[in-house]
DNA sequence: ATAATAATTGAAAGCGCTTTCATTCATGCA
DNA sequence: TGCATGAATGAAAGCGCTTTCAATTATTAT
């Protein structure tokens, strides 16, 4: 195995590595300033100058240098986004449209994780306007005072998504995630099922989580129903924490088990059936389980997983717009929501009898 | 709805939006060299100095900035990433390895997807160069020739992941893929199957997919075995498609068809799990399958995905240590080779008979 | 033709920071 | 006590680019 030691730059030497616009301009035979406006506005300068500096761009191999010209500018097109984490595929595709929207417009795109802790996105946060970004993009409605602080004295444009705020305090793209799990919870309840329990997210520093926990529980109270102590329980988004929860609802006589079991997630949703069946309980016979999300595979798994879509990419890219246009001076919504369905399919059957 | 107009930022005047580090050394009544010493490198300078200078840029609110501070240092602290796509969790548990040891080591992270293309890989990778991105991690070996040779000249240090180069032509963070695929097949072998199908990856411009199926067949082979026509079959990696696939590499008369399905990668064995059992098919009873991958589902989803489990998050860290270690003239590993291993779970057993 | 206007171009001043280099001051040694 | 070292500081020169502002030239109107 070779051992490599990285070419330690020698500062303020050897300087002599890359082509400059004043090069660009020399062989070009015009001034950096009319090499910088051949190259960034092309319509404010003569059509042969443009020629000539486009030429001796390509002949050179001319690379703008980002920092420069950021610091001149003061424009660093680029965009931050902190999100919880990039494991979950919900973020992910999120995550994936946005920066191709950004591409499209020509805007990079820098990533930090925030681990759904408030104290971390901060951090990342911060970081990430010191690197100059001119636009952010978070997840949810919860964050740290400090952070829309910064926000607002920077005046650094940012928006909220996944959420839809009433108050429309701060921007957003989102829906509205109590609403949504009311919807869910009234077609289980129209479905005839009176018993209850949920596998809901850590609502610690998740503010979706604890919102969809709170739409449940609504929708019951609305027709006079309750979960049941021991019914509710928060586990990390993960299957291993679906199934483990789904034993831990399902305890107690078979007689006073829930007849549906609400998941904070498909991730959670996919453990408890694999649970389910692993206890010898047909789903959707004696048991109903719904997830949120609708992923890939939600569609794939037997039975079918009942959720509520969720247009994760859609959200990315109507991100990606709304932070360009609130840099780019153009008009730019200041909430927008964005449509749940409803996804049923075969986890989902009236209670027995 | 209300529209907001960007503020637009007027260049070159209000410029007393941000406080800057020669107020900062103005306050702490020192010359902006001792501030910027006392910040970046406390230990050449003076105890007091080094808190009268923390003290007044506390007071202040003092932000660096980064562009300033890459131009004159030449260091803007931020690798880059080109991956396919962020939608393939595996993917997605790489870049957020990456994402969080890069954080803890001081860099920023900025991504751009490929597509599995390498003009668009090239085209990416350019524009991140531009950023000034200090590294570049890559996915694959198969890149744009003009890639090679624009790190190059910029000395830009990169590494490929999920391979292992046999020539080390360049530094390699992975796995032989080839080599896993034998050892997959001759898994299946060594049970007794003699029929095969293989749903791939789509090969082209993803040298991944193509080196397991090479593998495969290599494996094969060396047993006077291989895969018959239309019992090779590339699609995209996707749930879908490896149910298509797995129609595909049926058809045909019972007593020809395959008894062992090799997927390239877990969701597309995920497919061919829950279309074998829409045909009737039992797993592994009638048919064996394998995946590649390892992904949170595998385990779970029934009867047990038998796969290759590939460490992407180790991979990810090991990047980002190799990235760092080479850009601060540390000792670094031009080739580092990760362990993938075979998880034998449900979904394979011995043919019939 | 000539004056007034618009379209191009160049000179030069930074953007906010880091780093070299020279200077100053304290320290140790003879 | 005097001189050589070394440590701590400041002055000043950029890093490579964009943009203002003034100067020049090409257009058009009178």
């Amino acid at each position: 195995m070779t051992m490599e030691r990285g070419t330690k730059r020698k500062r303020f030497q050897e300087s002599a590595q890359s082509v400059k616009l004043s090069d660009v301009a020399a062989l070009a035979g015009v001034s950096p300033a009319t090499a910088s406006r051949a190259l960034n506005t092309p319509d404010k300068v003569g059509a042969d100058m443009r020629e000539r500096v486009r030429a001796a761009a390509v002949k050179l191999g001319y690379v703008p240098d980002a920092a420069a010209r950021a610091l001149a500018s003061r424009r660093s097109r680029t965009i931050g986004a902190v999100v919880p984490t990039l494991d979950n595929p919900i973020f992910a595709t999120g995550v994936q449209r946005l920066e191709s929207r950004l591409n499209e417009r020509g805007y990079a795109l820098v990533v930090a994780g925030s681990d759904y802790r408030v104290d971390k996105e901060l951090r990342q946060a911060t970081n990430l306007l010191e690197r100059g970004i001119e636009g952010l993009m978070l997840m949810g409605t919860e964050h740290h005072p400090s952070l829309y602080v910064l926000l607002e004295t920077r005046g650094v444009p940012h928006v909220n998504t996944w959420v839809d705020e009433g108050d429309a305090a701060h921007p957003c793209i989102g829906f509205d995630n109590v609403e949504a799990a009311v919807r869910l919870t009234d077609y289980l309840l129209d479905l005839g099922h009176a018993r209850f329990a949920m596998i809901a997210g850590i609502a610690e520093g998740n503010d979706r989580a604890a919102a969809r926990a709170v739409g449940v529980r609504e929708a019951l109270a609305r027709r006079g129903l309750r979960l049941d102590d021991g019914r509710l329980i928060e586990e990390p988004y993960g299957v291993r924490e679906g199934r483990d929860g789904l034993r831990a609802v399902m305890a107690g006589p078979p007689e006073e088990r829930p007849t549906a079991v609400i998941c904070g997630n498909d991730l959670l949703a996919f453990g408890a059936i694999f649970e389910a069946a692993a206890m010898g309980l047909d789903v959707p016979g004696d048991l109903s389980v719904v997830g949120f999300d609708d992923t890939e595979l939600s569609s794939h798994i037997p039975p079918g997983l009942t959720t509520m879509h969720v247009p994760s990419g859609e959200m990315g890219a109507l991100a990606a717009d709304y932070l360009v246009n609130r840099i780019e001076g153009k008009p730019a919504r200041h909430r927008t929501r964005v449509e749940v369905r409803l996804v049923v399919r075969g986890s989902t059957a009236p209670p027995r009898g």
